[in-house]
DNA sequence: ATTTTCAAT
């Protein structure tokens, strides 16, 4: 059904600690997407990062090269991003949903890519109007949620958010901002 | 450092 293609399922706590505290600055873009068919009782797990190799940014590979369409049900997907999407992967995103209307996304991101870009904030303003998306910065209920799908049972790891509280307050206001569409 | 970024000039 689902191609196992460059990673699986698990992630150590090592890069999820990397990764997605937002007071660090990382070089690489990690998506770790939950998805679910209604219907079904089995959700799916997958994590993947950016490919340098071939240039092609987390979101644009994710959509491309490992989901699977399906014609019926409907598929709800959080995805957890390190990065929040550039304009041209908002753009890309858009379209992917305009032909796969049976698609939810929630977008739950660490920090914000580029923030003073004006083509990323207008891509992200646009990408969170359109049907089926939600955007919001990574809550510690999300971390939580993240740490439970992604991290092998029986591998020990307690998150604790409050040493990065602050970095999530301003990121959140942040995007609050671009959402709204100011400075733009 | 209220820095750093999947980013080229």
């Amino acid at each position: 059904m689902y191609r196992r293609k460059m990673r699986g399922m698990y992630i150590s706590k090592r890069a999820l600690r990397k990764h997605f505290d937002p007071r660090n600055y990382p070089r690489e873009t990690y998506l770790l997407c939950e998805l679910q068919w209604r219907g079904s009782h089995k959700s799916w797990q997958h994590w993947l990062r950016n490919d340098d190799s071939k240039d092609c940014h987390a979101e644009k590979y994710f959509l491309e090269e490992i989901f699977e369409p399906r014609s019926y049900n409907i598929c709800d997907m959080t995805w957890y991003l390190s990065w929040s999407p550039c304009g041209e992967c908002c753009d890309i995103i858009q379209d992917f949903l305009e032909e796969q209307p049976n698609v939810n996304i929630n977008i739950r991101i660490a920090r914000l890519y580029y923030a003073d870009r004006a083509s990323n904030r207008r891509g992200l303003m646009e990408l969170a109007n359109s049907p089926g998306v939600s955007i919001e910065i990574m809550d510690a209920d999300d971390y939580n949620d993240c740490w439970e799908t992604f991290i092998q049972p029986g591998v020990y790891y307690r998150f604790s958010p409050e040493n990065f509280e602050s970095a999530i307050r301003r990121n959140c206001s942040q995007l609050e901002d671009i959402l709204q569409g100011l400075h733009l």
